[in-house]
DNA sequence: CTGAAAGCGCTTACAG
DNA sequence: CTGAAAGCGCTTACAG
C-alpha cells in the first residue's frame, strides 16, 4: 500500500456526507423509547442497584439503539460533589522526555480510576502558568499536578479552599503549603560532583540552567557541597549557569575549554539535559571527549552509546510520577492531613565519561 | 538551599487549613454583589457589547473580589453549539519522543485558540481506543486527533454525525473517510534502504515493528520497492518483522550477524525508534558498529553523537500535529468539504552509520 | 441598555 | 421498585 493507495482508502470506507447531522440523544429520549421514566433511565445508567431487570433490559437497548452517549458535564453539574473525573497537568513542556515520562506515569494511574488527564506546558512562564490554571479551574477539574513556572502560589489559596486538589512536582510551591514531589537535586548534584573529585580532579566546571529555576539552585548548592566537603575552594570562573539552550551550553563549554590551559576545567558537571547535550557536542567539536570528564544531570537516551558512555545522575520521572498522583488522589478522597513533600532519590550511573581522570 | 529546607519551606507559607471550605460563588452571587441581575452579569463575563460602563465596572469589582470563576460545563450546556473548547488526542504513548513532540505541536496550535487538550496513550490496544474515544466524548469534546490502534473505525460515523471533528495522524483510519496526516512512511524507507544500496551493499536486512501497524507495512513496502528497483530480490532470511521492543531488536540482530559469513546481512534497515536503539546496541555488543551499515526509521536524540553518527530517515512530528491541528480546526470551523490526506515527507540524514561500505 | 422566565441534560430529594 | 418536580450554573429568547 503506497501512499497514493492510502488517499484512495481515505475516500474509500464508508462516507456519510450525504447523511442528516444527527442530533445527540439525551436520557429523555431514551425515556421515550424505552417508555420508562427519566430517573430509571438515570439509574440505570449509572448502575444504581433496584431496578427491575427488565426495566433494566428495556433501557439498555434503547441506548444503544439511539446510541446514547451520557452527557459527564451535565451530571456533574447537577451532582453534589461537583466532580468532573479530571485533573489538569502543568508541566515544563509536554515534548520533552522528562516531562512526557511525569505526564505517562500520571495518565496510568489517572486511567486506573477514569479521570482524564488535561496536559499543558509552561514554558518557564509564570503568567501562562495562571492563566492555565485559571481556564483549569474554570473547567472544574478535580485536581492539579504543577511543575511551577511561578514564585509566588498564593494565589491557589482560594482554588484548595474551593475543594481543587494540588500537587506540585519536580519545583515546590512558593508562599502555599502543598504537597510536593521532589527528586534529590542537591545530593544528587553533590554525589555526581563528589565523584569527579574522588577520579582526581580539581578544576570541575558547573554548567546550570538559569537560576530562576529551583531546581538549578538546588544542584548549584550540591556542587558547592561537594566542593567544600573536599576543601575546594568555588571558582567563579568555573560556573556558568543561566544556560537554557543546547547553543548557550555548546558556547561556554567551549569557551571555558579554550582558555588558558591552567585555567581549563578538567570535568564538567552538566545540570540539565539539554545542557549536557551541548557538552557533549562541544567536547566533540574540540575533540577532547577523552581528556574531560563529564556527568550530567538527567538520563539521555542513547547515553550509553555514546563513546565514551555518558555518567549520569539519573532521575527517576516515572516514580516522581506515580508519588504525585498517589498524592493527589490521595487529596481528592479527602484526606486532610499535614501536607506531604517527597523526594525521589536519584541513582549515579556510571559508563566511562565521568571516570575519566585528569591530565 | 537543601532538600530539608524545602521540607520546612513547603510547610512555612500561608496555611489555610484552619480556614472555612469555601464554597464557589455562582454568577448569582456575583449578581447580587454588584446589584444587577445574573444575565448582565452574564453579559460581563463573556465581554458582550452593550453595557453601560458603570455596571462593567461594578460587575468586574464584584467578581474580582468574591473571586469568581465562571463553570464553562454550565456554560457549554446551555449553549447552543454545545461548543467544550476542549479537544481529545490519542496517542501511541505519551511518553515516547515521537508521540509527544506531535503532542506539543497541537497543544501550541490549541492554546492560541483557547482550547484545552485532553491526552491518553493507546498503547496499541485497539479495545482502549474505543473506551478513550467513548469517554472523550461524554465529556463533548469539540474534536479528536486520533492515531489509531483499531483497525476498524466505522463505529465512529455517528459521532461525526454528531457533531465531532476527527483527524487521524501516524496511521489512517479504516471503514471510516477522515482528514488525515501521515508520514512518507514508503518513500521515506525506500529512500532509505536505497541509500544503502548504493554503498554497494547487496544484503540489506529489514527490521520491522508489529505487521499489524500500518506504519511498519508501509516501510516494509518501501524496503520491497527499494530492492525491486535495483533488481535484488527479497530474501525472507533477512526480514525480521515483529520487533516491537529494545530487546526484541537486540536479539535479532546478534542472530541475524552471527549466521554463517556468507548469510549475514552487511547493512540494516531499522524500521522505528527502539529497533534502531536496540540495533546499534547489538553492534555494539558484537564490535561491529564500523562494520555493519545501518539506517534508522526516525530521529533519535544524540544520534549524532555515537560513533559512527546515526543516518536516519526523520519524520516531521511537529509538522506533523500543525497539520494535523489545522485540518481538525477547519472541521471544527464547518468545513465540510472533501476529505483531506496530508503526507508530510521524511529527509534522509546522513551521519555515517548509513555510509559504510561493504566488506 | 437591562432583566425575568425558560431550559440545556442531568441528579437530588421526595413521594408513592 | 418507579417516577414527578425541582434545581445545578449558566445562555437563550424575549420583553421592556
Amino acid at each position: 500500500m503506497s501512499e497514493s493507495d492510502n488517499l484512495v482508502r481515505a475516500t474509500d470506507g464508508l462516507t456519510e456526507q450525504h447523511l442528516a447531522p444527527r442530533v445527540r440523544p439525551t436520557m429523555r429520549d431514551v425515556a421515550a423509547l424505552a417508555n420508562v421514566s427519566l430517573k430509571t433511565v438515570s439509574r440505570v445508567v449509572n448502575q444504581e442497584p433496584g431496578v427491575s431487570p427488565d426495566l433494566v433490559l428495556r433501557v439498555n437497548q434503547a441506548a444503544v439503539q439511539l446510541d446514547y452517549r451520557p452527557n459527564l458535564a451535565a451530571s456533574s453539574l447537577r451532582r453534589t460533589d461537583g466532580r468532573t473525573a479530571t485533573i489538569g497537568l502543568l508541566l515544563e513542556d509536554v515534548g520533552n522526555p522528562f516531562s512526557s515520562t511525569v505526564h505517562r506515569a500520571i495518565e496510568d494511574a489517572a486511567r486506573a480510576r477514569g479521570i482524564a488527564v488535561l496536559a499543558s506546558s509552561l514554558d518557564e512562564d509564570p503568567e501562562r502558568e495562571r492563566q492555565l490554571i485559571r481556564n483549569f479551574v474554570s473547567r472544574r477539574v478535580d485536581g492539579l499536578v504543577i511543575a511551577p513556572a511561578a514564585t509566588d502560589h498564593s494565589y491557589l489559596v482560594n482554588e484548595r479552599r474551593a475543594g481543587l486538589a494540588l500537587v506540585f512536582i519536580d519545583r515546590p510551591p512558593s508562599y502555599l503549603d502543598a504537597d510536593t514531589v521532589l527528586a534529590a537535586n542537591r545530593d544528587g548534584a553533590r554525589d555526581g560532583v563528589r565523584h569527579l573529585l574522588e577520579q582526581g580532579h580539581r578544576r570541575v566546571a558547573f554548567l546550570g540552567d538559569m537560576r530562576s529555576i529551583s531546581t538549578a539552585r538546588e544542584r548549584f548548592a550540591g556542587y558547592q557541597d561537594a566542593l567544600r566537603d573536599a576543601s575546594i575552594g568555588v571558582d567563579a570562573q568555573l560556573v556558568r549557569q543561566d544556560l537554557h539552550s543546547i547553543g548557550a551550553a555548546v558556547s561556554a563549554v567551549t569557551e571555558l575549554l579554550s582558555g588558558t590551559a591552567g585555567d581549563a576545567p578538567t570535568a564538567l558537571f552538566a545540570s540539565q539535559n539539554l545542557v549536557t547535550i551541548g557538552a557533549l557536542r562541544a567536547l566533540r567539536g574540540l575533540g577532547l571527549q577523552r581528556k574531560v570528564a563529564l556527568v550530567g544531570f538527567d538520563e539521555v537516551m542513547l547515553g550509553d552509546l555514546v563513546e565514551p558512555g555518558l555518567s549520569v545522575v539519573a532521575q527517576d520521572p516515572t516514580a516522581m510520577g506515580a508519588a504525585a498522583s498517589e498524592l493527589l488522589f490521595r487529596r481528592m478522597d479527602g484526606d486532610t492531613g499535614p501536607t506531604q513533600v517527597r523526594v525521589i532519590p536519584t541513582r549515579l550511573i556510571l559508563r566511562g565519561s565521568g571516570e575519566i581522570a585528569p591530565p
